[in-house]
DNA sequence: ATGCCTGAAGGGTTCAGA
């Protein structure tokens, strides 16, 4: 099973890489951060082009900003748009929605910026993480949560340490709340494989920043035991960041063997969807 | 240049992103 995540920075833009990246990559899971669109807008954009391919898909969304989605040929089940808990800024954003796909309870997350440190949108981002830590908290023993979770795990994902001094993304508290977050079981796969390389998921567009990969890693997949211990390759599409029209950020792709019998605890049922919450699901099947 | 690109909404510009 092949799981991918990828911050498109609009999905209406990123139709013309989005569509032919689905069809090299064959993945069977993708998570999609920063759609931009509105729920029916989606569909409307992308309902046929998905079920053709046969992809099921959650999206939630938002007219603006923010809207996250999952694509799933392995199975859609149990959907639920939001993180419940989570405060919001002060409405609830559209920065989360999980569903279970071939037996793991898969979320497809986009961390708030924080902008300023010490900003209100930078407690924002604090609180919301702890919100995402209780979730990661009561899921069950298959998991994975994949997306741009707007910080860098150590001084080793970012380009320059020093560039970054007194930002976001860098900070001890983001970097004490991801480790929370760890704490309840998790692994980062992608550093896991690749302990000291060098290693980024977004590179900003002015100045020949990717050119001359000058980027940070904080597009990540994190994954409990029974599925880190399956991950067969991890590893960061950095085609996709070439050549016109890209997302500022790349894809993160993982494959994962096959599940052994047994080896693998039950996904525990996901709790009842939060008042509000919104999204638009859609099976292949259904057209 | 202290946002060097890119995208969205809405309106002839401003905000957001990391």
């Amino acid at each position: 099973m092949r799981i991918a995540t990828w911050n498109v920075n609009s999905v209406k833009q990123r139709v013309p890489r989005l569509l032919p990246w689905l069809d090299q990559r064959q993945p069977d899971v993708v998570c999609l951060q920063e759609l931009k669109l509105a729920d029916d807008a989606f569909e409307e954009l992308l309902g046929e082009e998905l079920t053709a391919r046969r992809y099921a898909f959650a999206a939630h969304g938002e007219v603006q900003w923010n809207g996250v989605a999952i694509l799933s040929r392995v199975g859609l089940d149990d959907v639920i748009a939001g993180l419940p808990g989570a405060p919001g800024f002060p409405h609830p954003e559209a920065r989360a929605v999980s569903a279970t796909c071939g037996g793991i309870r898969v979320s497809s997350l986009y961390v708030p910026n924080g902008r300023e440190p010490d900003s209100e949108h930078y407690h924002y981002k604090l609180a919301w993480l702890a919100a995402l830590r209780d979730m990661a908290a009561a899921a069950g023993e298959a998991t994975i949560l994949c997306g741009d979770m707007n910080i860098a795990p150590a001084d080793a994902d970012v380009f320059d340490p020093a560039a970054y001094v007194g930002q976001t993304h860098v900070t001890a508290p983001e970097r004490a709340a991801l480790t929370r977050l760890m704490e309840v079981g998790l692994h980062d796969v992608v550093r896991e494989r690749w302990p000291s390389e060098r290693i980024f998921t977004y590179w900003d567009y002015r100045a020949g920043m990717f050119h001359q990969d000058l980027g940070m890693r904080i597009d990540l997949v994190l994954a409990t035991e029974p599925v880190a211990g399956r991950v067969k390759a991890a590893w960061v599409d950095r085609h996709a960041r070439k050549g016109t029209g890209p997302s500022d950020h790349a894809p993160v792709i993982v494959d994962l063997d096959t599940a052994p019998d047994g080896d693998i605890g039950p996904v525990v049922p996901p709790p009842s969807a939060p008042s509000g919450a919104r999204g638009r699901v859609r099976l292949p099947q259904a057209r």
